[in-house]
DNA sequence: CACGCGTGGCA
DNA sequence: TTGCCAAGCGT
């Protein structure tokens, strides 16, 4: 045991974590783990990686029913892709989820089926980076890994008031993270840094006046912690637009269309379209297509102005694009958000076949 | 290293 | 309504 004011600090969090441990479905409590209970490295780095600039809120009923569905990770690893894509629809950043699959076959191919255990075995699996690993290696192994994520970053930043902004800050502010992780407890001490920042540190208005940490930090002493983390300047989204076709057979099946695996919403279901890029586009059939209005969508850089045409074809009738999914196996909770928009839009203009 | 990459909640 | 924000990673 260290005796000095660091190690102070870190017993501080963990006896207040000891307290206030939030309960997750993917974490074993401190008395648990003190009784020797162990966490699955399956769930949480599945967690992890869910969780990677994604809301708790968000998280959690994706985190149930992919355990449900797939409760190790050989069985994620055996799942076909669209399946998992689908079970990811609404989540997000679906690279994750892409990666995700390739990390579980790469565990099962080259790992026997076992996550390496240690944070430098981690870093080398696909969509596990340097937050990823060390949270694993901590978590589930008990590796003294410094943990970086946003929720440290924006502690730190207060705790030592530190006025650079990111991402500059970024390198002193994982020192700062560094000297205070613990040999003992690390997997313990990284939760409750996250849970300090999602509960108490949070972006706006910290509750200051119940933290463990509100005598040592220098910035609730000279009253400047709702300025920090300072931040660079984000540019202005731009408006993109373009055009979907959404097309329903006379036996109810709809024209749908993979997209690529690369690039925004990379291999996610979707419906044939245009570029997003104002310049219009072919329909992907021959028809009597009819607008019916205008979706509207945020992504990260951009906001899209989707226009929706929709139409109703034969049986015989021939896609230049796209491949009609029969309604047994089109599910519109498969889709990414911007085209459940397009297809509620599109189903609700449409009369039943 | 800067950028591309989703979504829903909230002020 | 609009902008900001959340347990980052890959290129």
């Amino acid at each position: 045991m260290r005796d000095s004011g660091e190690s102070d600090l870190s017993t501080i969090l963990l006896n207040w974590y000891d307290r206030h441990a939030r309960i997750m479905p993917w974490r074993v409590p401190p008395d648990r783990k003190q009784a020797g209970e162990r966490p699955d490295p399956y769930r949480v780095w599945l967690s992890e990686v869910m969780l990677q600039q994604t809301t708790v809120a968000a998280v959690r009923a994706y985190f149930q029913r992919f355990t449900d569905r797939w409760p190790t990770v050989a069985d994620l690893a055996a799942a076909a892709d669209g399946d998992v894509m689908g079970e990811w629809a609404g989540l997000g950043y679906y690279a994750r989820a892409r990666n995700l699959l390739a990390c579980a076959r790469a565990v099962v191919r080259d790992h026997g089926g076992v996550f390496p255990a240690n944070r430098a075995g981690l870093l080398e699996l696909p969509g596990i980076g340097p937050y990823t690993a060390s949270a694993i290696a901590a978590i589930a192994y008990d590796e003294p890994a410094v943990v970086v994520d946003g929720n440290v970053e924006r502690v730190m930043a207060r705790l030592w008031r530190v006025e650079e902004p990111l991402p500059g800050a970024k390198t002193e502010l994982t020192r700062l993270a560094a000297v205070l992780t613990p040999v003992a407890r690390p997997g313990d001490y990284a939760q409750a840094v996250m849970d300090l920042g999602a509960t108490i540190c949070t972006p706006r208005n910290p509750a200051c006046g119940i933290c463990p940490w509100r005598d040592p930090c220098r910035a609730r002493a000279d009253g400047v912690q709702a300025t920090l983390p300072r931040k660079a300047e984000k540019a202005a989204k731009p408006v993109r637009q373009g055009v979907i076709w959404v097309a329903r057979r006379a036996d109810g099946a709809w024209l749908a269309e993979r997209r690529a695996e690369r690039g925004l919403l990379g291999g996610m279901l979707g419906f044939p379209g245009s570029d997003w890029d104002g310049a219009g586009g072919a329909a992907p059939l021959a028809a009597n297509w009819a607008e019916v209005g205008d979706v509207r969508h945020t992504f990260t850089h951009f906001h899209l102005i989707l226009q929706v045409q929709v139409t109703s074809v034969a049986q015989d009738a021939v896609a230049l694009r796209g491949e009609f999914l029969a309604p047994a196996a089109f599910r519109p909770a498969d889709l990414p958000t911007v085209m459940r928009k397009a297809f509620d839009l599109a189903n609700s203009a449409l009369a039943p076949p």
